[in-house]
Formats: structure tokens, sequence, C-alpha cells
DNA sequence: CTGAAAGCGCTTACAG
DNA sequence: CTGAAAGCGCTTACAG
């Protein structure tokens, strides 16, 4: 079978309407679900659309409609178990919508780079999910031109959200505060904490909840190390504890951090959870079969990302009122890394 | 200050045309960076672009020009660090490129859903990049109709991809090889195998690999072990093994998988490396900060998504020619889980 | 219930 | 070097 190079044109809503013997308009009607159309054109159009292998351009609709069913999600990362997980929440509500999701790493926080990453990614997005758990994405979020709708995936906030600008978040204080909680009932005197970089100027929720734990059950509250994102952080704060005989209990800001420590641990010769309990946040994939494994927070990023997406949607249709609303509960996984002081 | 909730909507190349007193053709020519345009010309409408802060319409370029400037990439997983790092390097060449990028999932094997995810994807998308790591990704670049430009992800091919089709990977055999022979240097007297799902029917590259060192050597070839992608089924995998006195190596086909195989010979009572040493493939962000540390295969899978979209930007604008390409060296990173057997 | 017109914001020939 | 026309594939009023 000879093919000729030439690439044969999608048919238009014009090719389908001559194939039907209909005007393009009641094709677009069709297409639509308008419901004046009488049954049986309906139905004709509809056969003549499968035959040809009609579909429509989503450019032509954009470009005519001025809505896009495109949102695009921006993230200073794509890697971290956590981002990464929110994004995938977000393709899978956006792909039960029909939308298409885009993404745009938020590279450096200068404001040029945000203003850019911003621009490029209005230019295809009918809207915009920004996650915000760090200070890049806040200032991304911050920056977001008022005309063009978005949502925040933020960490737990202590203000309420702009009215049309809706966030999304699980309550990290209340994890925080029950990881604290778990550790100082196993019998520790106080739980250090090391931080994963936070999203604002001021303390973020998760260190306020161990705060709070800390200061209800009257126990000392030790300074909070800063740490990054990556397991390296983790091992550099854990070697700072390690060489303090009065911590017995780690809380980390997430898994990684928590890895880190507890390697930091290991080669300083102090045994997890014999001499010093662990405590991470996520619960990544690998958490599980780590020896010791990690006593943890699951935390449900996927329910977030689609939460991000259906709230999203909502304000792009006007159909559901929207409201900032807190996704899913966090759960504190109990594993082979915390016990008893010695 | 009082502000109307009216949008004003985005200058045209009209409105740019107008203020600047040239024709709209001109403007076009102007963003275009067409030639010929006098330089005065050129830098009056240059200005009112910015003063007006213009920004080109990418769905009306797309409409009028037939071209995108958008390309999607398609895999069956995000979370994965493989997958992961892929789709960040696509996004990083992407953005120097001023090209969108979009995210496609592939939920499921079947025909349909397969077809319905290369629909939605070709309808927004001037290019795809398909991940095709596992049988879903290979059955859907398979199924990419052939006037959409595509370039695969693929493990180390056995044949020359198609010309207009052309594929990226990363020396999976000789790397494969080579953690094998260094298990084998180290004195094992043979090497098992945990297998990742392989693409194909036939046996992946890194399979083939980690035979063909054994042979060379002269040593036995063990029959490999069919894992998943995660440390779960890593984990059923070294419950068998464990079980077996013979085994005191095992390759791994990624990082998960030896942590789970890790964990299992954990918890048989058999020491890492003491008593078995494990390898695993990635070098995943953990793998490092492990006890032992694991001793895998680094693979540069930000530079294979660079090198996939760049090869795609090529068949897109035609400037490139097209090649196949192996890129980035695998390297054999040694750390801890490796040592002469007891 | 259905059709003819105008327009979304650009580009691609075609003129001058 | 610059401008007026036609068209990309749709939708949104406006007629009938």
């Amino acid at each position: 079978m000879y093919v000729t190079g030439h690439t044969r044109r999608q048919p238009s809503i014009r090719d389908v309407a001559s194939a039907a013997g209909v005007s393009y308009q009641t094709v677009s009607r069709v297409i639509n679900d308008h419901p004046s159309v009488k049954p049986a054109t309906r139905e004709r159009v509809n056969r003549v659309i499968e035959e040809l292998g009609f579909r429509r351009s989503a450019t032509a609709l954009a470009l005519a409609s001025g809505r896009s069913r495109n949102v695009t999600v921006l993230t200073a990362n794509t890697t971290h178990y956590g981002h990464a997980s929110v994004l995938r929440g977000v393709e899978e509500a956006a792909r039960k919508a029909a939308y298409a999701v885009g993404v745009g790493v938020l590279e450096a926080d200068d404001e040029q780079a945000v203003a850019a990453a911003l621009q490029r990614a209005g230019d295809s997005a009918g809207g915009l999910i920004v996650i915000a758990y760090d200070p890049v994405g806040v200032a991304a979020l911050a920056a977001v031109d008022s005309e063009i709708p978005v949502v925040g995936v933020v960490e737990t906030p202590d203000h309420e959200p702009p009215p049309d600008r809706p966030w999304v978040w699980t309550d990290d204080h209340q994890a925080a505060y029950d990881a604290t909680a778990h550790l100082l009932a196993l019998g520790h005197r106080t739980v250090h904490y090391v931080a994963i970089p936070s999203s604002t100027c001021r303390l973020s929720a998760r260190t306020n909840g161990w705060r709070r734990a800390l200061e209800d059950a009257g126990a000392p509250v030790p300074e909070a190390l800063q740490g990054a994102w990556g397991p390296g952080s983790g091992h550099e704060a854990g070697l700072l504890l390690a060489g303090d005989a009065e911590v017995t209990a780690v809380l980390c800001g997430n898994d990684d951090l928590a890895l880190g420590v507890m390697r930091a641990l290991y080669q300083a010769g102090r045994s997890v959870p014999g001499e010093v309990s662990v405590v991470g946040f996520d619960d990544a994939p690998y958490s599980a079969y780590l020896t010791p494994s990690l006593t943890t927070v699951r935390l449900d990023f996927t329910g977030l990302g689609r939460a991000a997406f259906d709230l999203l949607h909502g304000v792009l249709t006007e159909a559901t009122p929207v409201a900032p609303h807190s996704a899913a509960v966090p759960e504190l996984v109990i594993r082979e890394s915390t016990a008893r002081p010695a």
C-alpha cells in the first residue's frame, strides 16, 4: 500500500455539516449538547461525526469561547513525593472532567523568574493551581494576576483565603500535634524538631502544632532546626542532634529529613529507636521498608490534588460555590522508629 | 481605590497597531522577528508592546499557524523517581524553548484507555513524548497516530526506531553488565536478579546485560525473579531469596526493589552486605542515606528528558535532523551494600 | 428547531 | 519595507 506524504486534514464541523446535510451551526449545537436539536437530526449528525472521526479542535474552542479546558500546576519541585502526588491527583480529577493539565516548574524565586513562569502558564491555561509549600510557590501564588482563576495548595493557613482565590490544605497543625503527643506519651521528656522550609516568614503549622503539644504537656520547647527538603539536610541536622545526649525523640518535617536524621544517628552510634525515636511526615513509599521502618504522618496528597482541581473547576464553570476547604485527615502511622526512651 | 469588576481585555495586535500607528500586520512581523521591518518602526512597535503589556495569544497562534508550542508527556506513573525526573527534564528543556508542557497519565492498559489518553493529549499538544518503560507506555507509543510527532523514552532497544519516530534511552545493557561484573569481581559465585516489569514481551536490556555478564564470567545463570515497581514487590522477592542459602548477591531492577529486598533480608536475619550483597538501579535520592547505603547505578533521567524534548523540538521545527540517540552514560555508584562474600 | 453573520487573535499568502 | 484580504475552527448572538 502506498501512502502519500500528505497529511489528511482533520475534519472540521463544516465537513461534518455538509456530510450530514445540515449547517455547521447545527453541528456545533450537537457537540455542545444544546437541547434544541431534533432527535433525528442529532442522531444523524452524531453518526457522521463517528464516521468521519471528527474531533472538535480544543484550540479553536478556546479561542472562540475564551475558555480553555486546561489547567496548569505550578510547583517548585516535581520529584519530591508530596509534590508529585499532588500533581497526580490533579491529573486524575482533570482527566475525569476532560481537562488537560500542564506543569510549570518554578526554578528560582526572584521576581522575574516567577513572573515569567506565571506568564507562560497563563498563556495556555484557563486556570492555575499553585503548590505553595515553599517560598517560591508562595511568591508565585501571590503574584498571580487577579483576573486569572487560581487555587493554592498550601500549608494549613492561619487566616481565611481571599474569597475569589480558594486554598486547599490538610491539617498539618493537628498532625504535628498528634505526632508530638505520641512521642511524649511514650515517655520522652521533650521532642526535638527538624523543620522543612517554611512557606512563609512566620512559623509553619507543623512547627506550631509541635510547639503547642509540647506546651500543653508542660515539656520544654527546644529550638527547632531548619532543614531543607532532601535527606542531605536531614543528615546535617541529625549530626547536630546526635551530639546532644539530651535528645531522645526527633520529629521531622518530612520523611526525607527523617531518613537523613536516622542515618546521622546511625553514624554517631546512637540506635533508633533504642536511644532515639524518629518520626517523619508524608509516608513516602519507601518509609515502610526502611530499617527501622519509619513512624510517620500519612498525608493524602493525591486527594489534595483532586480537591484542588475540583475547586478550580468550580470557579472556572461557576457552577459550584467555591469554599476553602481542608481535604483529607492526616493519619499517624506508628512503625518501628519510635519507642519508649531507654 | 475602587476597581470595577470588569476584566480589562488583553490588548491584541490590533490595539498595538493602532497605538503605534501601523497596521496589525506590521505588529505581527515585529513579534515574529521578521527581518523586513524598518528599525525605527520595530522600535516604536516594541515600545508600545511594552507599554500596553501586550502578550501574543498562544491559542490564536496555534489556531492560525497550525503549530502549538506545547508538548505533552504521557506516562504510566508520575511519582516514581525515574518517571518524575524524566518529566522534570522535559519541562526544563521545554521552558528554555518557550514551550508549554502537559502531562497525561496512562491509567489502564486496555486499548480504549490508551486511545482516550492519546486523543486527549493530541487535542492540545503539538507533539508527544511517551515514557515507554512499561507495557502501558509501550502500547501507547505504538498506538500514536502516524501524523503526530512523537518521541519515545524507552529501554535500550534491540533494533532501530522508525525514522520518523525517534527514541531516547540510556544504555541499560551495559549498566547491568557492569553492576553484575562488580559483584562477580568481589568474589560472588553468581548474582541473582529481581527484574522490573519488562516493557515488552522479550527480555529487557537490563536482564540481558546481567545474563551476559554471568555468561562471560562462566557463572551459573539463575532464573530471574519478576518484580513490579515498588518496594513491596521487592520485599516479596527478597523473602524468596532469603530462604536460599546459595544467594549471596542480588541485582535489582531499581532502588525501590532493592530496598524491599534488603528489608526482607533483614527480617530473615541475613545481613547486608555481610551475608548478601545488594545492588539497585536509579540512584534515588534516598539511596545514599539508607543503612547500609545502597550501591546502585546512577541514571541521568533528567538528561534523558531534556534529550527527548530536544529531539521532539527538532522534528517539530524540522530545523535539526533527528537521530535516535542514547543520552547520558549510566554510572555504577559503589556504596555500603556490596562486599566480598563471607 | 435551524440557518447566515460576525468575530475570537493571530498567520499566511498576495499586493504594492 | 508595509498594508488589505482571507482563513484557522470554532462560538455567540441574531434571525427566522
